[in-house]
DNA sequence: CATGAATGAGTTTTCATTCAT
DNA sequence: AATGAATGAAAACTCATTCAT
């Protein structure tokens, strides 16, 4: 069926993209090397994206939907009742997630610091939206902790961005150190600091 | 004399350049704009930088020297002895400087990332030096945590990049929440949570 | 088909490229006019060559092709056994190559004087080669004419130098005094001159 | 006295121009540079010459009043009779002045082939005067050779300029093959060859 | 006069986008 | 739809020239 053909090429071009906007960083990467990569010619680019902008765009919301998905279907089930099990759970699925589509991190995280509003207006303008749906997800497991005084209030609307940047922090310190990139996030670990700190 | 107005000028286009790489981010600085913005013309740019890459490279060794002095001159006091009060006196240092200083901050956070390498090779070169230089100074401050036994030894290697990320996170809440960006850093809750975590 | 109109757009590009670098000098020839002499735009020229030099290269290298093709052919043929007459087949050859090509002519002149190696890197590391080629090829028939006693050996080594200049000389003051651009090479006193001087 | 400076940065200039024109080719030679080997400042050159053209321009007009007048002092002098004679003695002067001002040389022989028109047009429009100058001081001991019948009329018009060429065909191959560039013409032979030909 | 920092028009080069095949 | 050569606006960078000191 020619849609079949169709959503394997656009799926060729997505991947590809996603790993020259990961590798060659948000302005490096270029059409004609992203074309090349996913075995097409420039002009498919355009058959399937209006243009650069939102083939990044699509791309960025297509890992979104899943990750969103992931959070969903968790948040849906029910509580186990006890915060920090469901954190640590919440964790390993994000942690999953991030290891699965580690370039997507990397772009999701340039996206989020606003930069390249001038090359990419579209994505730049969606991002926001997919943050705040993001951390929303999150924040709705941290207001459980803090009904159930499993956390305390103090930085409470921090904590969102907290977590996250714990594993940008982590995956940094991993990149840095030249450990091995399939090297697992220490979910466990994440969970104890983010509840109990460095403190002895 | 000549040479006072000539260092005038480098200010001034490190300033222009400084906040034209922070808000426009890292590859949306133009010369031409940089140079508008200084007050000169784009010429005389490339009488105090080699070229683009001088420009941000300089304009990173600036701040660093700074920060890094910083740095340097808390370590060498002598400690308080405690070491969550010596940790709330540098995270203190530190918080103030990227406060007086929240563009450098955007901007070295970016080149964090390692991104840019193809526009910015000497930057991009120089750029692991100088952060492995500020996290040795962290380090150091950790490591006196661990022989107190102040600290748990469990996530030691990423102490140094959680603390940094913290900084992030907590900047990039308050810039998408559009907090006044005059706020300041909570600074005594920044040492409360890595120290405690956020249980209750 | 396509890569026919391709092709047809680089010949059009290196006729473009060889009138200016000729007619203005190679480094006034800029590559927005040859653009337009071509009848293309700027970015084209890049598609084809990846730089200017590379285009200055491309152009040097095609017409060597053909000079240094027929030079072979020419001394391939079994000789005359009379030095002088395959003097004469010779300058002949090269005679009639440079009138069709005076612009090339003149191009090799200029490099051949190790200029531009600023604005040319890989063009002027080419020149010497080629013009080593040149000479090796004149330089055969010379030591043929040095084998038969045709020629006094006292200035062998200048023999192929100064027949070419000599070329070289006679294009210049047929330019200098306006004749016609088409008239021929002198041959025959060409060669005469060269075996038996201007004396009487 | 004043002038006396003037004239010593005059000639400081002259010859670093000189010195740059030649080694770096007309177009690479840039003004800062000149200033630098002169020893002075920028502006400097512009309060002794008009601009870059014009400097070029007086450069070249010093040397050629020398070799003229060099020329002229021969050339006035009484013949000696014999036709070889007088054209070795010449040769001998001219081979002089351009061991000496060897870099005149090659700068004058770039200037011959009328390239640089847009970058000197001045210059350009100097050049064929000095040119026809030259050649008319060569021309009339040709004249003398040919009313002797020392010479043979057939290229009776080209002689100059192959005599000429001959000086540049000499130099070029003492170049290309990285002989001492102290190593004299080889005067007689140069005469030889242009009296006997190649011919054994 | 000498100085040398500043100027800005002029070049080379890049690369997202188009469109005829 | 897919192709890929052509396009040209937009950037980076150069360097002769000026002029305040």
């Amino acid at each position: 069926m020619r849609s079949r053909l169709k959503e394997a090429t656009a799926t060729a071009i997505l991947d590809a993209a996603e790993e020259l906007f990961s590798d060659k960083g948000l302005s490096a990467a270029h059409m004609n090397e992203i074309a090349a990569k996913a075995g097409v010619a420039v002009g498919t680019l355009y058959n399937h994206f209006e243009d650069r902008d939102a083939l990044l765009s699509a791309l960025v919301e297509t890992r979104r939907g899943e990750l969103l998905d992931l959070m969903d279907e968790f948040l849906g089930r029910p509580s186990s009742g006890d915060f920090r099990t469901d954190l640590t759970a919440l964790v390993h699925h994000i942690g999953d997630f991030f290891q699965r589509h580690r370039r997507f991190h990397l772009i999701m995280h340039r996206l989020e610091w606003g930069i390249h509003q001038g090359n990419f207006p579209h994505t730049a303008a969606c991002a926001p939206v997919m943050k705040r749906e993001l951390y929303a997800r999150i924040d709705k497991l941290i207001k459980r902790g803090l009904k159930q005084k499993a956390l305390r209030p103090a930085l409470a609307d921090q904590y969102a961005y907290l977590l996250m940047g714990m594993f940008r922090s982590i995956r940094l310190q991993q990149i840095d150190n030249g450990l091995d990139p399939e090297s697992r996030m220490p979910v466990d670990e994440v969970v104890r600091f983010f509840m109990e700190g460095a403190g002895a």
